[in-house]
DNA sequence: ACGTCGGTGTTTACGCTGCCCACGTCGGTC
DNA sequence: GACCGACGTGGGCAGCGTAAACACCGACGT
């Protein structure tokens, strides 16, 4: 009677599924994203979901960019954590470090929605433009640009060694969060995985500069 | 009637669905190992898998265990490519280099296969003792070890530097892979794949040496 | 030679899933 | 006040993994 919008209609049920989404990912991570528990979880007929994406794949890559963008936040919070009061050279150091550890953390802290964020967005073989790589990258990865770029700026990255760090960097901290999540890293010790996760990135960011 | 065991019972049936698993999961991934499917493809009822493994995650992990032994024995043949009439040192780098080259090129030639290959053996949470993160490792990465192990014999590894060097190795290469399988280098140019892969495992590699 | 028995594959059935089709129901608009 | 497009419902289908009861076979003990 007041503005309740309740009865028949939904006020919006594509948000509702995705955020009841982003619920059932955290724990549980995508095999939790079926489609009939989905829409039981808000309360509303199966079929309803149809409505608002194409099948079930379409309704998961939808949550999973709602993940994504906790992790970009994540790693965000991450690098505007670092004090600039330091040397704008450890200050650029400080910040690639923290990218690439920020999104370790992330994994390890929320793998459900970390192995959201990761899956591919675009489905192979749909247009037949080939994607450009920096196309079908995301939000994760301008930030990693951006830090790199800081590193060439501040003058302890020569641009030689500059190109194609982004992959050797995300590989190494890619790699990382999928063995602390799903391989043989799994439930590590915290303090021993932390204590492990900045040897490696130090390693990798040392291999940059020679 | 010689040999033949043709007619009720099948001669190893467990052998023959692992096989026919490998065989489905070459083109499909882990998906493709549907239980139905497997056994109708062996000629089989759907229940008679259940005589030799508990359940379907149980047959997957059979399945994986075999592609494992793949990716093992591609990373040894790598290995052992490497020519000994050079010097030591350089022997032993190359055949850290073709370790890791062996494993990300096996995940780009084998995308099906890698997928098992890199599953978990164990499930969490079933036995009590805490596997110890030696325990649940697999084969291929008894072959980096080694390979890090000849790097510090042949003097060019500081004994220092090589204290968890193979968490920072395997996660380079592993995230590379994972990255160019599943991520955004997926359907990269293969001379540019490899290009950008011996790159990648160079910098992880110079990481390693101050 | 015969009965028994454990290992193996089949049959039937249950609950679950994603998805399609036809129908009911609402809010707004002429 | 009737129409219409957007939205949610209901019923149904094929497929899945799995459980329980049954059929068949080879081997073994007496």
């Amino acid at each position: 009677m007041g503005g309740e919008t309740r009865a028949y209609h939904h006020g919006d049920l594509r948000a509702a599924l995705v955020e009841a989404g982003l619920r059932l990912a955290r724990e549980g991570g995508a095999a939790a994203l079926g489609l009939r528990e989905l829409t039981r979880s808000v309360g509303v007929t199966p079929n309803a979901a149809y409505r608002h994406f194409a099948d079930r794949r379409a309704l998961v890559l939808a949550v999973a960019a709602a993940a994504q963008d906790r992790l970009a936040h994540a790693m965000l919070d991450r690098m505007n954590a670092v004090p600039d009061d330091a040397n704008p050279a450890e200050r650029a150091l400080q910040r690639l470090r923290g990218v690439g550890l920020g999104y370790i953390h992330f994994a390890i802290s929320e793998p459900g929605w970390f192995e959201l964020a990761i899956l591919t967005q675009d489905e192979p073989g749909d247009g037949e433009p080939p994607p450009t790589v920096e196309d079908r990258v995301a939000p994760p990865y301008q930030l990693l640009l951006d830090a790199l770029d800081g590193m060439v700026d501040a003058g302890i990255l020569t641009p030689a060694r500059r190109t194609d760090a982004e992959w050797a960097c995300w590989s190494t901290v890619h790699g990382f969060a999928d063995l602390a999540t799903r391989g043989p890293l799994q439930g590590l010790e915290p303090a021993v995985m932390d204590r492990l996760a900045a040897h490696v990135v130090d390693t990798i960011i040392s291999g940059l500069q020679p």
